[in-house]
DNA sequence: TCTATAGATTTACACGCGTAAAAAAATTAT
DNA sequence: ATAATTTTTTTACGCGTGTAAATCTATAGA
């Protein structure tokens, strides 16, 4: 097989196609004949030639990498939603590029910036949310096509899409409430995500449209070790004897797991059955909350139709020459998942 | 502020400097005089230019972008792992690039292929282990400096950084024995990941040391779901009336979590008080080991030390000319973390 | 068989920066 | 002040590919 072929001039010699053609192929293989498609392709298994990475971005109108942003990797919950997400864009032909703003929103714009300095054809951002922030998104997001996931920011992106959170709440609500005690929310007081505010919301509403009275727990806590900020704050509420009997809807799972931790430390028996102290629920279907103990009742986001409307989205805004299109929105329902916690 | 600068040439007639000592000082910082250093540092701040990613790589001898492949970012302990990494290489002055293998060796060997055509300076390697195509990783350790982390593969890469599994699991055999009946080892019968074998072995030997008995419980199962194997497995055995009473060791704290949540779910007490059924130990302090039910004792890994060292490796064969140093292993210390579990 | 046309080739230039070598300038040592 | 040394500037070329325009060739339909 002779030595190793560098250039792409060499490879078209040894493979009889021009290198225009070839530099046609590499961009998008579907542009050219099948035929020679064919060709370029047994001749690429024959060389083992792959065309430099640097040389081939540099002069690109467009390069075919998605940058790919999302709060926190360290939640496994995100690494799940990434995951999903790098196999939609790896699908579609182009180069995730994974990056993790770890809970911090100086993280997040040095994210964005290093995004810019590797001209990306487009930016699949979820942003940490209220802490982000938003003028530097707003800036970035009108030099990049940007599409928002997960959490919303006004006027940031061409497109968000995210879960229902409206419809997820009021269906646990409802659930909760006609399978025992109506929930009281658990929840942190000055939240960090929209999700959060949205999800305080259709609790109010949800609770009102039953004519039962809402009930907000509001525990304090900053930061992103959420499982730690349940614990603690759980331990206290569970202390207070009037909450035996009482049916704990938690703004989210990992609140519920250090709240179902501190339910068990205090022995209280979590569950749906009668002899039970106390029913607790949560929302995202965290990969965990299989494993708690009791298993977690809980709200599945749907999260492979949001994936794929939001890269199907962003391909759209990479293709379309216009780029004055509606800034569209879509919220996808969530499903009840129902296990033994509540 | 007029318009934007594009290139060098123009950023070098703006600032005042020439256009060959701003390529020196982007490719390091430190190589030009303090006071150039900081008249340059001065108009990037004035101007906002920052030079084109491609064109400085394409004919750079050394890029500095540094690979980072984990085996599966869905598990919590590989994200935090590499979180630190990402912070280490970022503070020396590169440029780390997250890639997972989603526990599938086809995903690592494109992985390293991926980082190929980027020309990374090195790149720091979690390899999935027994699945890992180890001949596929060899021929890349050849062409790029790698350093092996977590797992080791046998002569692959200029460097292995783990933690030493013989002391880590003797310290928690003699915990056990110390404090209540001797443990029995539930592991999977063919475990993907190197350390599970050395963790085997270890605790064989240390059980031997004591002139105990060793049991292993070994499950069947395949795959990274090991909360689910820990789970399904767990409840048969916790069936088994011959295990009342018992010490069971696990061979990593995913698997017992699932064997926590089977425990909880037969009504078994899990714990190292008298009236408890069973007791339960881990290993590697899972981020969510605190908030298991009950909190599980473990060992925690010492990856602070794991990643700082693999990291400054990686420098000293980045910068070091010779390329023939001895291969280096070096392995940590674990430190029992003892919680309610046992 | 002829023609219309999609697709391939030829030719040529551009991209933005790395890097080498020699000359000039600035700094430090003597 | 002079010499030795370090640092910067000047000059010039190369990297491997994108892309445009004109020309040529294969394919299909009549």
């Amino acid at each position: 097989m002779g030595r190793k072929i560098k250039t792409m001039e060499e490879f078209a010699s040894l493979s009889g196609i021009s290198r225009p053609t070839l530099s046609k192929f590499f961009n998008d293989a579907q542009s050219v004949k099948k035929s020679t498609r064919l060709k370029i392709e047994q001749a690429i298994e024959k060389h083992d030639y792959r065309p430099n990475f640097y040389a081939m971005n540099q002069n690109r109108r467009k390069t075919k990498n998605i940058g790919l942003v999302v709060p926190n990797l360290t939640d496994p919950f995100f690494a799940g939603i990434a995951r999903k997400l790098e196999e939609l864009i790896v699908l579609s032909g182009y180069n995730p590029l994974l990056l993790s703003s770890h809970g911090g929103p100086e993280q997040e714009i040095a994210n964005l910036d290093s995004l810019r300095s590797i001209k990306p054809a487009g930016v699949l951002l979820a942003p940490l949310g209220r802490a982000s922030n938003a003028k530097k998104l707003k800036d970035f997001s009108t030099l990049v096509p940007t599409v928002l996931f997960d959490a919303n920011v006004e006027g940031v992106g061409e497109a968000f899409f995210g879960s229902d959170n409206h419809q997820s709440i009021g269906l646990m609500v409802e659930y909760l409430a006609r399978t025992g005690q109506p929930p009281k929310f658990f929840e942190m007081k000055d939240p960090i995500n929209p999700n959060a505010y949205k999800r305080r919301a259709a609790y109010i509403s949800a609770m009102e449209k039953l004519e039962l009275e809402p009930e907000l727990l509001q525990i304090k806590g900053d930061g992103w070790n959420f499982e730690e900020i349940g614990f603690a704050s759980g331990r206290q509420i569970i202390q207070d004897s009037k909450y035996r009997g009482a049916t704990i809807l938690c703004s989210n799972d990992r609140l519920a797991i250090g709240l179902l931790s501190a339910a068990y430390e205090s022995g209280l028996r979590v569950g749906h059955s009668a002899e039970c102290d106390l029913r607790v629920a949560g929302h995202d279907d965290h990969p965990f909350s299989r494993y708690t103990c009791p298993s977690l009742t809980t709200i599945a986001q749907d999260y492979d139709a949001i994936g794929e409307r939001s890269v199907s989205e962003m391909l759209k805004i990479i293709d379309g020459a216009n780029g004055i299109a509606e800034r569209s929105e879509e919220l996808f329902e969530g499903r009840l998942v129902m296990r033994s916690s509540a």
